[in-house]
DNA sequence: TCAAAAGTGTTCTTATTACACCCATGG
DNA sequence: CCATGGGTGTAATAAGAACACTTTTGA
């Protein structure tokens, strides 16, 4: 089966590991784990795990995902990968880190045997993390910035119906822009409607002290047509 | 040293791939190698290796890149891993692949024990390749040209004096754009001058059949202050 | 003197920015 | 009636797109 020699590099594991975002309450926050298990033991973590012999990377991680929030058929994609020799004190390790974006409306903790306890975390109270998990939750939060300035996935955080300030809100928090120049209201509803990618609800929020916001919604099928397309979006 | 049952996982490889492109002649070159040993004896297929115990996954892909073409301090970055379980006949092997930059004009082939052969081939000539090896250049190239509408790296392909012409033409062969929207001279050179980028050496061309060109170079220093001030540049 | 590529500006159109007031609701 | 955030348009500026002729050289 193998060349002469070669066998000699074949005991190296695979992880995947998922920096899960969601956004609530005006802010971009992280799913962590706290680790039940060694090394790193009652750590916060990222939530990964070793890929199976027989799965795909993608496949990895979804199933991770799916095992601690329940979900599927989730915004996932690949970042990079991490291969310090050291990173992993049972050995040598590599992982594959990815990004997912969920509605927090739709999530419902799982039971799942590798976490014992699992935490949305506002980006500013990061922990200190297992691993070399402050980094790839970095290179990660990095690529989302990149990422929605290029396409409108966004709305993937967002629940079914939301306002355009919620919109705008969520943006302010991926991008963080300096104070000297925040987002400006008018523009940017001006830009996301030209987009025509909302569908106005004719809805009202209610129970709110103030003038009631429009509810709008998204429209799946002309925001297909734009990712083919492959558009920019700048706010 | 392992979990109860962690071991099970620790029987992967890694290996790194490498998408070497250079420009010559106009076009977009890779370099392939023609493989020396089994799996896919004979095959072409993109330079690459296993990564060593000690070695951290971009040190294997500039050790790859130096052992086949000599060159150290190049341009080289991630773009994706991948680990279909069945992608390598011996056994799971999850390749990260890189791409890399060079100037054909410094490339002079080194003798390396594990390819048989090295050759410069266009886009459009791949044959088919060892493994997922096309897959993975496709995911590269697609990577530059993305990477070039943001970063001024096409620099990186050409000689220290280059004409504008030349400068456009490998924008050309990087984009492809539609015969209908082809890159305009005068507006390109207007873009790629008031970017500031670019030295007058006073010199010509010599011994061409027509006017000659005026030469330039480089400035590495404000291409670094551009890189870090993160800017966008559109064709 | 011819062929081949180099070099050069202006106009039009489109996108981006900056900016301030009235409105609807609940408390 | 007050506090709170929702909603709206226009003018100025900057960026991008379209477009054609003259120049220099070697053969």
């Amino acid at each position: 089966m193998f060349e002469f020699g070669e066998e000699r590099f074949f005991t190296s594991a695979i992880t995947v590991d998922n920096v899960i975002f969601g956004f609530d309450d005006g802010e971009i926050k992280i799913l962590l784990i706290k680790r039940g298990t060694t090394p790193f033991k009652g750590k916060w973590a990222l939530p990964g795990d070793f890929a199976h012999p027989d799965e795909d990377l993608d496949f990895a991680s979804a199933r991770v995902l799916k095992e601690l929030t329940g979900l599927s058929n989730v915004y996932l994609e690949q970042v990079q990968s991490f291969g310090h020799p050291n990173r992993h004190p049972d050995g040598r390790v590599i992982t594959v880190a990815y990004f997912s974006l969920i509605k927090i409306s739709d999530f419902a903790l799982q039971a799942s045997g590798w976490a014992s306890g699992a935490q949305w975390m506002s980006l500013k109270d990061i922990p200190e993390l297992a691993f070399d998990h402050n980094e790839i939750l970095d290179a990660c939060f990095s690529k989302l910035q990149r990422r929605v300035r290029v396409q409108p996935i966004g709305f993937e955080l967002l629940p079914p119906k939301f306002t355009l300030t919620d919109l705008q809100q969520l943006y302010h928090a991926i991008l963080l822009p300096p104070p000297d120049k925040s987002i400006d209201k008018r523009n940017f509803r001006k830009k996301i409607l030209a987009m025509d990618l909302l569908i106005d609800l004719n809805e009202l929020q209610e129970g709110v002290a103030h003038r009631p916001a429009k509810l709008y919604r998204f429209d799946p099928s002309k925001y297909r047509k734009l990712v083919e397309s492959g558009f920019s979006f700048e706010v």
